[in-house]
DNA sequence: CGGCAAGTTCAGTCTTGACTGAACCGACCG
DNA sequence: CGGTCGGTTCAGTCAAGACTGAACTTGCCG
């Protein structure tokens, strides 16, 4: 038992700095990844500061942070007197929507730069016409995938149950 | 013309906040924007240097970095003194699959994940089971649109001519 | 060879931002 | 009301790593 819950911990911060590279906190990245695997599934900021080995502080703006982000949802069972974090059904969606945010705005400095080009050269054009049609198609092609995942995967959804520990 | 070069530089400034955010050092973001927009295509260090306000050993480890991500190349006109750097024609494949490996290193973790909490309750997996669907899925639709967009684009294709200034 | 020019590498500096402890705020309960 | 508990906020610490100047390597030309 101690030993799975070791494993579970080293995953925990291994998926950690998987996230931390796609540019959220360490300490956001553990909350989230240990949420994916605690029990129950949903966790008080006291628990998840023992789970973590970190600070009070330190959960409540990364809670924060991963709430407003749509990776983790704030409960609070009626007559309780704490809150409750767990991942939402749609998480994934919001993943995915930051990720459709940021290729628009790329893609609108892209078109920036075009701009600011547009005077020169046929040959100096053509290297940010390309870069620009490769993210303008992204920009396009993205939400589409969005859909088609919705679609087929549409079938399962499951009622939830808060139960704070 | 200083009004011009000036707003170029603003625009290079902002693309490499752009690229900062997806973890690249800022000065790499610097030459990977500035190539995208320079006269002539190719760059020495020098021009990098004088251009970006770095410094020399910086040009060096950054663009050896943009060389290894597939993002510049280094060219060497023969019998000339110095390198070049560009863009390659192929840039955005190598931004893809880097992008590509990124989200197979996610889903193996996942995967991992899941493999961990294999004995636990039904309800726990279900939360693994979820995002680890979707990376899956993801992972495989990734390098289908890169073919799409690999189709759709073909028909262009240019030469390229190497000439340091 | 001697010496320069291009490029790399290394040790040191400086900025950024994650994280903490402690003070603070507000709600609920006696 | 006063106290306690949950949560937020803030000032301060610390580590990571981007960037620099200078030493070092390599290759080329006289």
């Amino acid at each position: 038992m101690a030993d799975a819950d070791r494993a579970l911990r080293e995953w925990v911060e291994e998926l950690a700095m998987l996230y931390e590279r796609e540019g959220l906190p360490r300490m956001a990245g553990r909350i989230f990844g240990w949420l994916l695997v605690c029990e129950p599934p949903e966790q008080t900021m006291e628990q998840l500061a023992g789970a973590l080995q970190g600070s009070k502080a330190s959960m409540s703006t990364m809670t924060r942070l991963l709430v407003t982000a749509g990776l983790v949802e704030r409960v609070r069972p009626p007559g309780a007197r704490r809150d409750g974090f767990r991942i939402p059904h749609d998480h994934w969606t919001n993943m995915w929507r930051s990720r459709t945010q940021a290729l628009s705005a790329a893609a609108a400095v892209i078109a920036r730069g075009r701009a600011l080009v547009a005077g020169r050269p046929a040959e100096a054009r053509r290297r940010l016409d390309e870069i620009h049609d490769l993210y303008r198609w992204f920009e396009k092609e993205y939400p589409r995938l969005l859909s088609r995942w919705e679609r087929e995967r549409r079938p399962r959804r499951r009622p939830p149950r808060v139960r704070l520990a």
